[in-house]
RNA sequence: GGAGGGGUUCCCGAGUGGCCAAAGGGGGCAGACUGUAAAUCUGCUGGCUCAGCCUUCGGUGGUUCGAAUCCACCCCCCUCCA
């Protein structure tokens, strides 16, 4: 094993905050494997880079040689996670969480050894609770102290509504804890009050308190609101190599550095070497090939990444049309097939009306050349290339 | 249980009988500029068979030539009192 220092030093990359930190490494100077918890609700079923941010901290304790507790909330699921939200989620059915679940797994896996990581299901413990049981571990905590959470208290001065069932959300996290005898709790900066109340519940069970290590929520591609789907500012690590790479190229320079740190394996100092020659007047765009070329290798394969870099320098550097895109035939009327129909039935707008909007300010291209007539038919005939803005394309034959 | 406030388009929010497909902002999309950067500027932002028509302001029903706006009932949220 690594020397503790040295440990340290790999842990604390991109993190946020360590509670305790002294007690951290009391911990790992005993040279044993700890216990590292991190908890997942099956809601989102699609990872995106935002939620790797965090795996990728478990696989770093994972290559230390520490126990890796990959926990689902399939009970929690019922509750839904009330962190960071404007509204009372809703909970989830049983089914949704067991198929969310499956999808996780398969994905994490993409980073995580499976062979050294221990599934773990809160209804193990929480399914044959009683409802006495439950109000026991209610009487753990004051309304006061839960109100003190911020999105509660954000919601509670702004007379938006808060659910009873909400409050359980964060001792139950806790409880969690306490049943898997955690060493250390990782999670997003927004969990802290939740890993918090875990290290609590654990000392009041005369156990020694969790470390809690939180990590900062990646923001999305605007740079500035968190990465999520909802926001549909996300990569997801299912997406097709190009998309990736399309997708990381159009960050900002400024991110890329933040992308560099939570999302790359590069170690620091060499991202370093990366910043001063940027600084001394290399092309960023160089270097940001660089990290997608390496993300989409880690989630597809060092060919891909490849091909995608080609494409992208073709399709955007060269100005290109991509070699690969959707097909369609269409089959028109005696008249012909109004343009505005066309795109949309094609899917690349979503109205005729987008379509008549989209045209008159000049992003309609058929093989390249642009279209400025609203009332344009197309007449049966040759398959033809037809783009809307910069990345949208489909080869279109009316017949 | 009582009193009061509120529910508007993707989001926030203005609108109290016709000039309302609904101000303003955010977000998004497109164009210019670029490195598909970012920032900035400009335009667009319900749908359709598109100079016209159709559907939308919590729900249902009503008043009216005409309703997001007025009335009735219902649903939901918040505040204060109990």
């Amino acid at each position: 094993m690594i020397s503790v220092e040295n440990a340290m030093q790999q842990i604390k990359r991109g993190v946020d905050e360590i509670l305790v930190e002294s007690e951290l490494i009391d911990k790992l100077k005993r040279g044993k494997p700890l216990r590292i918890k991190t908890g997942f609700d099956p809601t989102a079923p699609d990872l995106h880079l935002g939620h790797t941010v965090l795996i990728n901290k478990m696989r770093q304790f994972q290559e230390m040689g520490h126990h890796i507790m990959f926990l689902i909330g399939d009970f929690t699921g019922l509750i839904g996670d009330p962190t960071g939200k404007s509204a009372t989620r809703p909970p989830l059915t049983l089914d949704e969480i067991k198929q969310n679940a499956e999808t996780y797994q398969q994905q994490v896996f993409k980073i995580l050894d499976p062979d050294a990581t221990e599934i773990c299901f809160n209804s193990t413990w929480f399914g044959d609770k009683t409802a006495a049981d439950m109000i026991r571990l209610a009487s753990r905590h004051t309304v006061a102290r839960m109100l003190e959470r911020d999105d509660f208290s954000k919601r509670y001065k702004g007379n938006l509504p808060i659910s009873i069932h909400e409050f359980l959300y964060p001792l139950v996290q806790g409880w969690d804890s306490v049943e898997m005898k955690a060493d250390v709790e990782l999670g997003g900066t927004d969990q802290k009050f939740n890993l918090l109340v875990g290290r609590e519940l654990m000392k009041a069970e005369g156990l020694e308190p969790q470390i809690t290590l939180t990590m900062p929520i990646l923001e999305g591609l605007d740079g500035v609101q968190k990465m999520s789907k909802s926001l549909n500012n996300y990569i997801g690590i299912e997406d097709a190599p190009n998309d990736m790479f399309g997708k990381l190229m159009s960050i900002s320079d400024e991110l890329m550095w933040r992308y560099f740190e939570l999302l790359s394996f590069r170690p620091m100092v060499e991202i370093g070497a990366f910043k001063s020659e940027v600084l001394e007047g290399k092309n960023p765009r160089d270097v940001k090939y660089l990290l997608a070329e390496e993300i989409i290798t880690r989630f597809h394969d060092k060919q891909s990444a490849e091909l995608a870099k080609q494409d992208f320098i073709n399709r955007f550097a060269r100005g290109v049309m991509p070699d690969e895109m959707p097909e369609f035939k269409l089959h028109g009327n005696t008249g012909g097939y109004p343009i505005a129909n066309l795109l949309k039935d094609v899917q690349l707008v979503s109205s005729t009306s987008e379509g008549m909007r989209m045209i008159k300010q000049g992003a309609v291209k058929i093989n390249g050349e642009k279209i400025e007539d609203v009332s344009l038919v197309i007449k049966s005939g040759k398959s033809q290339v037809y783009q809307v803005g910069k990345r949208r394309f489909a080869r279109v034959i009316v017949k």
